[in-house]
DNA sequence: ACCAAGCAGATGGTATACCATTGTTCGTGT
DNA sequence: ACACGAACAATGGTATACCATCTGCTTGGT
């Protein structure tokens, strides 16, 4: 129960670096921050109504995690991704993925499989309409960020989180999609989710590679670059 | 050449940032600062002659590669590794170096490859020396984490050094290693290296494949640990 | 007119100081 | 004697201020 006399404040339940960090990450896939923007503490902690110190942390963080580049003594910027970058970000999805969804399948819950369903649901409204294709995007995201976190592996999500998988659906190299393309990959997903519902760890591994690598295929072909050295 | 007046001090020409948190990375995988060992600012931040704020940046970049856990508003503590951890670890190797293999086969370079070829010399000199073992652990480590680099694949690289592996190298399960096995290793190295001079990706997967399986197959025995879930 | 040196403003880096929170100890009342 | 609570000590969190460095512009000389 709560103590009749009244709190002073509350302030700030959650840490404030944290939430600072969080929203820079936000705005960046958001675009909010586009690629190459120089970051300027004291503006920017003035835009988030913070000071420079838990700023900084947040930009500490966020170079840790390859979203922004700091040039000593000078600025930090965020950072920009090449195609190239783009195809390292798949063949690292490719490695961790099928992983992940073969310990998912070991591990998977009731309650998991659940939110696994919805976000098939919910990203069947999105196939066949290109002006949803970045929601759809968003909602890919989802899915597989929550089958890596149903790994219980922690180091595998934190390599996951790592790796900016999310910045896929903040190009616009959807263009190599098709309408059949949207239905196929939604396809897929429930294909994955019935098989980790298996618990067939094998099957769910190659599922979520094929899966992912289809992917990729299409975006090399889309980008016409040479895959040879993945 | 040289400016003819003189410069007033030059200091520190790396960011003190980095050294600090360089040096407890060293600190924490020598055993000098034990696991679970408290982390007191003020106290670490004077024994290595910087303030707060640099030791703080220092922290949070362990932090984020998960050998430093901090609680809110109480203090931060050097993370332990249970023997789970150290499975989870040999499990993420198992993804991560075949695929660093693979990709070390098609980028090699003669710099490279010698430097692998001397790494794996050196380790021959602590084989079959119970009291060296330790030395032969850290040659292993980067044996390895050559090869990663050697992928020029700057995710990969990132997920690997966030990975605590070389942890690995700081823990007595070596214990199970007999004198036998650390030949067996070190040849085993040898064979690696070779695989990957000639460049062929897909026996240079495997190659690294069955060699870490085989390290982590004989923790598992030694540790008695089921290893179903992975 | 062009280049170089230096000056000034902007900005990142760090130290200090203060605030907030937590945990502990000591004291008081039942 | 025990339990509760209040004050204090220790420590992490953050704001402010100052220092160092870099950048771009201005000015003076060739």
């Amino acid at each position: 129960m709560k103590s009749p006399k009244e709190k002073p404040a509350e302030l700030e339940p959650v840490a404030i670096p944290y939430v600072t960090y969080s929203k820079l990450k936000d705005m960046i896939y958001q675009g909010e921050l586009a690629a190459g923007t120089r970051l300027v503490e004291r503006q920017l902690s003035q835009l988030l109504s913070v000071s420079r110190i838990p700023l900084r942390e947040a930009l500490i963080r966020l170079q840790a995690e390859g979203l922004v580049r700091s040039v000593r003594n000078t600025a930090s910027y965020v950072v920009d991704f090449s195609p190239g970058d783009l195809l390292e970000i798949y063949s690292i999805r490719r490695v961790l993925e099928p992983f992940a969804a073969r310990l998912a399948a070991k591990h998977i819950t009731p309650e998991i499989l659940r939110e696994l369903r919805q976000l098939c649901q919910k990203m069947t409204e999105f196939t066949g309409r290109p002006a949803d294709w970045p929601k759809l995007d968003e909602c890919d995201y989802e899915f597989h960020r929550t089958i890596v976190h149903a790994s219980q592996h922690s180091r595998l999500i934190r390599a996951y989180d790592m790796s900016q998988i999310r910045i896929l659906g903040r190009r616009d190299e959807y263009r190599y999609l098709q309408t059949a393309a949207t239905d196929a990959m939604a396809q897929e997903h429930n294909k994955i989710v019935d098989i980790i519902a298996s618990g067939n760890a094998d099957k769910a591994e190659k599922a979520n590679y094929d899966h992912v690598n289809a992917s990729m295929q299409g975006f090399i072909k889309s980008y016409r670059l040479k895959a040879s050295d993945l």
